[in-house]
RNA sequence: GCCGGGAUGGCGGAAUUGGUAGACGCGUUGGACUUAAAAUCCAAUAGUAUUUAUACUGUGGGAGUUCGAUUCUCCCUCCCGGCACCA
């Protein structure tokens, strides 16, 4: 062999040039082999060139997709560029070079670092969203899904910036201001055009099941669509009419129509239809007393964005409306209406039946504003309170009958067993006749321990192994007293009560099994201190853990604040499970399943399914995008462009300057326009389309890309697609995957597909992080570049690098000295068969390396079935590193080795397959089959253990009988070290792997 | 707060899905080659004790199931990603 040194730099350029040249990887549209489409997602252009994360998931996919190529099929593997976008066009109002040139030279760069790592793609199908050609079928499905009633046009609120005059994307809102100017932004209502997404709620959600995508992908998507169950219920609003006379109804959505007996008032967003013409009508304004209040709270709200809305943190705000009541539609009661800005008026009706007995959020509003709550369903587990209180020389007596009456209000089942002395030796009897009492109760249990009883609880839990759903400790300290002076006292045994508690000697981790939720409060106290239920508790991390100090209480108003904190406590939350219904008249004993129905029906509503998904908004009022079809007439109305008319290009004479209105609009020629259908002057829409539209169907113009008649031809699509292996980031799991998915299923419904699922199987890539494994970032200084790493050790060792780091969908940072066994690897490879050719391609004469090549073909073809690439890796390195050691091998073997390292280094592998082979290129050979039969192992080692720790390691022969190597195993010197004079009760033998001698 | 993912030597990671923990690579240490360095090659490399043999400890922490747990169950801690009051 010519070159002693792998140079990648004479070979990598020289192979790229032969794929491209003889058109190896370009897809035959008439070839009668199985398809097989893979693609990775398709990138954007940046600026910034190319990040090591792209060539993480192009490789992956090249690895796949030369490997079925060799296995026989018809590829399918194309590249194109995402091009329209925010970063162009700010880049144009910097800088004033028009975004179209800039995407160019970015896609020029892109192009040339891509072609650099050797991947197989077909170039001739590379396709540009912001291409005329391909932004024209762009327009067309919109037109497509105008035509079918799929694409609206409605108001919607945008991020607005007074100062720059300018539409703000979410990204660039930090911190609710702008992120150029910094001055606050505005919430403004725009005309906007939308896709009824929603339409295929039903049909996104069944189609799940049936796709090969990661599970948590799936999960997201159907949390995203988020389906529910409920009803349609009207309340009359009181003394109120139309002009019509007819009377006035609010509808709210309710997936708990069960509860309505407990609605004691409404809520309604303050943009709520029925507020904003309430305040429009003078005599109807007239009615609302506290008009000025109400105002000023929808003005204090339209300020607010979304993200400082739905702070969960923030107590609940809202205004009374007041002056105007509704009617329960259960039981005909007057109810007050509010407006609060916790009820959005996106989802459902925008306007709730608050019910704060069974709803968190109304119970926290109930509370705030000091409205009723009538608990209307009783929970079927039933809730036992034990109060276990200290010695009776204690003053909380009077505490305790109060404390018992006002939770048995609140429908616990409340036991205050009347206490021995804590000192008293008859403790062990009586907790044992409590046990008893307990057995009997079912449900949930709450435990309340008081003073002395602190010990006495914790004790009786340990003791009794109950499950308590809810632990309250109130223990008295001493303020001054720290930890150590209270071990001190203790040890000195100075005070009897605290030897007696000690001596109870809990396991902490028992009690944290047992008991769902721990509090402890304490408060001041200078007589005794169960000190180790203190210490207890450092081990017990309790959830509230509340020291108090309230200064110089005698002790009985002490008791009540902690007593009147604990009730608080303990009623804090809304019963939002399922029970028994009360309170509802006839309903009353139903379980509120069944009642659901009932009392749905009863009142006239219906049951409903309502969706958190709501409609995909398309418009942008930005430039650098696909100008959506439509003329604006002032005879015709909203005129579609006729498709023969597309595309509608994007004008060149622009002024990217913000203005405050879409960049479109500053275009004359662009702007006015003839109506289509009538022929006057009229304009045309000056928004663009969210690129997410371009990439929802790009994956499909790779089937037929220079088609300039139509989208794609029948023949075409229906044979390539869908897409079979599909590789990309799981950030798009609710965008750009789903939008995909939308738009396959409604070209199917339109005729346009034989398939309704873009993606078969679909695998994420994790993120690679710099080397401080933080994100790379420019301003971390931790970003990799990949041409430099490609300049100093080549797209081979780049490629084998990024796969060998770990599992492809794991993030994993970047390591500069690791890359080096990578490229010392292929060296390895290099020179081997270097050798091996030097000296006449000696023969091996053993079975030895027969046995690993196929050992590891096997390993790496099942590998590569499964993505785990990193060990096939592994694999491969074990051969070689056995290659430099033998130094005799068959011809054949040696193809094999090239044949599957070829995937992951195509470089290297060509050339030597030239000099080794001679004929062909290696990327259109065959993939080399294992033989079984090689593989089979004669000898096996196998491990000894005793009672399941390893004790010796014997080699027998693989077919060995199951007696004879329990008497090999037991014959061991060092397992008769264990096992002499012991009974053996049990030997275990695991075929091929280990024997266990269990003894007493 | 909710949902999802994760935690294994000094580092990236492996482990046939309940069966010998640490494959492979990096790094480190020692040795060979060299005037020397780099490169390369050889050997060692989880920790502790020790003369090897071996023993003990060890997969974020705590319990449990099992002859046997990185793997299964429960509880807890920390890290990463996504979502934001969904009635």
């Amino acid at each position: 062999m010519a070159e002693k040194y792998y140079d990648h730099k004479k070979i990598e350029f020289k192979w790229q040039n032969v794929w491209e040249k003889e058109k190896v990887f370009e897809a035959d549209d008439n070839s009668a082999k199985k398809k097989f489409y893979g693609l990775t997602m398709f990138p954007y252009p940046s600026g910034q060139g190319l990040h090591v994360g792209h060539p993480e998931s192009y490789t992956a996919l090249d690895i796949i997709v030369r490997y079925m190529k060799m296995k026989g099929y018809n590829i399918m593997n194309p590249i194109g560029w995402d091009a329209f976008g925010l970063p162009a066009e700010n880049y144009a109002i910097q800088q004033g070079v028009p975004p179209r040139e800039t995407t160019q030279e970015n896609i020029k760069n892109f192009t040339k670092q891509i072609k650099s790592l050797g991947f197989s793609y077909d170039w001739s199908r590379e396709i540009n969203t912001s291409a005329p050609e391909y932004y024209k079928w762009t327009q067309w499905m919109f037109l497509q899904m105008y035509k079918h009633g799929l694409a609206y046009k409605k108001k919607a609120k945008v991020n607005w910036c007074e100062s720059c005059k300018t539409v703000l994307a979410n990204e660039q809102v930090i911190d609710n201001k702008c992120e150029r100017c910094d001055s606050e932004v505005l919430q403004k209502d725009l005309e906007q055009w939308f896709f009824k997404i929603t339409a295929y709620v039903e049909k996104l959600l069944a189609g799940l099941d049936q796709l090969d995508w990661p599970e948590p992908i799936k999960l997201s998507q159907k949390n995203w669509i988020g389906k529910s169950e409920g009803a349609m219920l009207r309340f009359k609003i009181k003394d109120l009419r139309l002009k019509n006379k007819k009377e006035v109804y609010i509808e709210v959505f309710t997936t708990r129509p069960d509860t309505i007996y407990g609605a004691t008032y409404m809520v309604l967003a303050p943009e709520h239809d029925f507020v904003v013409s309430l305040l429009k009508i003078k005599n109807q304004k007239s009615k609302i007393k506290n008009i000025a209040e109400v105002e000023k709270y929808i003005t204090d709200t339209k300020k607010k964005t979304e993200l400082q809305r739905t702070d969960l943190a923030k107590e609940k705000t809202g205004v009374e409306l007041k002056g105007v009541k509704a009617i329960n539609p259960a039981n005909q009661k007057e109810i007050p209406i509010y407006i609060a800005d916790y009820v959005m008026m996106t989802y459902g009706t925008g306007a709730i039946m608050a019910v704060p007995a069974h709803d968190q959020r109304d119970f926290e509003f109930a509370k705030n504003f000091g409205l009723e709550i009538i608990p209307v369903i009783k929970s079927e587990k039933q809730k036992t309170v034990l109060i276990l209180h200290g010695t009776e020389g204690h003053s909380k007596k009077n505490w305790y009958p109060w404390l018992k009456d006002e939770l048995e209000k609140q429908g616990f089942n409340v036991i205050v067993p009347n206490m021995p002395d804590s000192r008293n030796p008859q403790l062990r009897l009586w907790l044992k006749h409590l046990q008893k009492i307990i057995k009997e109760i079912s449900g949930e249990f709450i435990i309340i321990g008081h003073s002395l009883g602190c010990p006495t609880a914790l004790q009786f839990i340990q003791n009794n192994k109950i499950n308590v759903s809810k632990l309250y400790l109130i223990a008295p300290t001493h303020s001054k007293m720290d930890w150590q002076q209270i071990e001190e006292t203790h040890e000195k045994g100075q005070c009897e009560c605290i030897k007696k508690v000690t001596n109870a000697g809990y396991d902490a981790s028992q009690i944290n099994q047992l008991v769902k939720e721990i509090h402890l409060y304490l408060s001041e106290d200078d007589t005794y201190i169960p000190f180790n239920v203190l210490k207890l508790f450092q081990d017990l991390k309790p959830i509230n853990h509340l020291y108090k100090n309230k200064g110089h209480f005698n002790k009985s108003t002490r008791d009540m604040v902690e007593f009147l904190d604990l009730l608080d406590e303990l009623t804090k939350q809304a019963y939002e499970a399922e029970g028994k219904m009360i309170n509802s008249d006839k309903f009353d004993g139903l379980d509120n399943k069944t009642a659901m129905k009932k009392i749905t029906k009863k009142i006239g509503g219906k049951m409903q399914t309502q969706y958190r998904l709501r409609d995909w908004l398309i418009s942008r009022q930005r430039y650098w995008g696909t100008p959506i079809p439509i003329i604006y007439c002032a005879q015709c109305g909203e005129v579609a462009v006729p498709e023969k008319d597309l595309p509608v290009k994007l004008p060149e004479d622009v002024d990217f300057k913000p203005t405050g209105e879409s960049p479109l609009k500053s275009s004359k020629e662009f702007h006015r326009v003839k109506c289509p259908k009538c022929g006057q002057s009229a304009r045309r829409e000056s928004d663009t389309m969210d690129t997410f539209v371009c990439s929802s169907w790009y994956y499909l113009r790779y089937a037929n890309p220079n088609n300039d008649s139509e989208p794609f031809s029948q023949k075409l699509i229906n044979k390539w697609l869908p897409v079979d292996t599909y590789i990309g980031g799981a950030e798009h799991a609710n965008g750009h995957l789903l939008f995909s998915r939308f738009f396959t299923k409604a070209l199917n419904d339109f005729g346009y597909l034989q398939f309704d699922e873009p993606f078969l199987k679909l695998r994420n890539q994790g993120m690679i992080l710099g080397e401080d494994n933080q994100k790379m970032s420019k301003s971390k200084g931790n970003v990799i570049n990949p041409d430099e790493v490609i300049a100093e050790y080549g797209a081979d060792t780049i490629r084998v690098y990024e796969m060998f780091m770990g599992p492809l969908e794991d993030s994993k940072p970047w390591s500069t000295s690791g890359i080096i066994g990578v490229r010392r690897f292929l060296e390895k490879v290099w020179l081997v068969i270097g050798e091996w050719l030097d000296n006449n391609k000696p023969e091996d004469s053993s079975n030895d390396m027969e046995k690993l090549f196929h050992q590891t073909i096997k390993k790496v073809t099942l590998d590569i079935e499964t993505m785990k690439f990193n060990t096939a890796i592994s694999a491969m390195m074990i051969l070689v590193n056995q290659m430099t050691k033998i130094k005799k091998f068959k011809q054949v073997n040696v193809e094999g080795l090239l044949k599957i390292l070829d995937p992951f280094a195509p470089h290297i592998s060509e050339e030597l397959w030239e000099k080794v082979s001679g004929t062909g290129l290696i990327c259109q050979q065959e993939w080399p089959v294992w033989d079984e039969t090689k593989i089979v192992e004669e000898e096996v080692e196998i491990a000894i253990q005793v009672n399941g720790r390893l004790r010796a390691k014997i080699i027998i022969p693989i077919d060995l009988d199951e007696e004879k190597v329990f008497a090999l195993a037991l014959d061991q010197n060092n397992v008769k070290k264990f096992t002499d004079n012991k009974e053996v009760i049990k030997k275990i033998y695991i075929s091929k792997r280990l024997v266990n001698i269990v003894i007493k």
